[in-house]
DNA sequence: GCCCGCTGTCACGGGAATGTCACATCACTG
DNA sequence: CAGTGATGTGACATTCCCGTGACAGCGGGC
């Protein structure tokens, strides 16, 4: 399993950099943010798996921001651990009800910290792994590694498996080329961006096999990448 | 679920005293023999679920004790694990080839080796549910160890039918090498990936012998591993 | 001793999957 | 409607993965 990648956002440095360093130790990739508007361009562009966030901002609290994430389908499934100040506890059920998934109280030990997101992560990814993804008649089969439709198996190779897992698992939302590279492909690895023209290709063809209509849930946003997109699906 | 009765073969007193302790805290029922005749009169008369078995035993080794309950029918599920100094770590490889479940070194942490044999038990009861499994007209018969087919008995080594169980009782879904290696040859045992290719062919080759269309049941799941899958038989 | 069944490893060959290219086609601009 | 840049498409060489047969080692039984 790749290395997760986590955003931090807080205003001082000093914390940030301190968490850096207690995430690197646990194998973690960071990403940092000082301020809202930096943490929302990270989250559409890099796509860390977990954003811990400091509730008290400077320029709009930290609220704010969990409350867009949630807000838009592509980003309501990041998880969110929230770092609150003993002082303002009372904002704790605030957070929690738009959607933080944890949160934990400063001062903290680094290593609870690294608990409770392993935690999470876990549970996560154990909901994630036992179950199938499911659009319309279309079935992806983690467990299997098989995609289905309409009780029929589609054939089509581990890239485009795993491309399709990943485009179903986020669904609309536009991705670029380095997007998909870096998510499906994995990080580190140079590959020329157009091979994933190719592979879409043979994604789209492979689910055109099983029924025309659902090669038309992936679609193409010129000059920007491409999305998947199930919500077309039914309105066809 | 009633307590697990656990058979500890150990001939010094002060560690056989230390595992009743361990093991009476976690529930599981003592069994106590400081040799090996007196271990083979438990197992036959007691029918432990487990035993834990020392290695250096005075007058005949564990070795010996182990061999004997792997040869005969109605001991070899026995679930044994073994007890060894760090001194005779060589003796480990020798120990898991006869058919050791797991083995911990002493000295060790009483909850280690618990979590181990909760490990153990689980994964038993998981494919022992029932002294039978039925896919289609196969039937694999975990009491008399044969697998039969349409009234006819299929000819396989003990590794096939190892794999053939598991396949059986975790169907549709892809395992790797590595996962088949642990779970049907044993946890820590260190044999080369590519030997699973080899047993899952002579495993084919064996389920062809009866009818073609069964060796289908194993697929392989390029760049994954393999699957069973009695699905598809019923589609064909 | 000999033979025989089972096991793990290897080398070879074939075929699938991949990444890249060249060219066709499309969408937008002026 | 011509032009330009972005995307679709078929073909290709390469790499990687898997199936297969052969073989040596090892115990067990005769």
């Amino acid at each position: 399993m790749s290395a997760k990648k986590v955003l931090v956002v807080d205003d001082e440095a000093s914390i940030r950099e301190m968490l850096r360093l207690a995430l690197e130790i646990s194998d973690f990739e960071c990403l940092e943010a000082a301020d809202i508007h930096e943490a929302y361009r990270l989250i559409t562009d890099e796509l860390p798996d977990m954003v811990l966030l400091d509730w008290m901002l400077p320029g709009g609290n930290g609220m704010e921001l969990l409350r867009r994430l949630k807000k838009e389908e592509a980003t309501q499934a990041l998880p969110v651990i929230m770092l609150t100040a003993k002082t303002h506890e009372e904002n704790v059920i605030q957070g929690l009800e738009v959607g933080a998934d944890d949160y934990i109280t400063k001062p903290f030990a680094p290593k609870e910290l690294i608990a409770r997101m392993k935690a999470i992560l876990r549970r996560l990814s154990s909901e994630k792994a036992s179950s199938e993804l499911r659009v319309g008649e279309l079935v992806l089969e983690i467990d299997s590694r098989r995609v289905m439709l309409r009780q029929k198996a589609l054939e089509m190779g581990p890239t485009e498996f795993k491309l399709l897992n990943f485009f179903m698992s986020h669904p609309e939302r536009a991705y670029s080329r380095a997007q998909l590279l870096d998510r499906v492909w994995g990080a580190n690895v140079y590959v020329e961006e157009r091979t994933v023209d190719v592979h879409i290709r043979r994604l789209r063809k492979a689910l055109q096999a099983g029924d025309p209509i659902y090669a038309d849930l992936i679609q193409t946003v010129r000059g920007t990448g491409y999305r998947f997109s199930p919500r077309d699906l039914a309105v066809a």
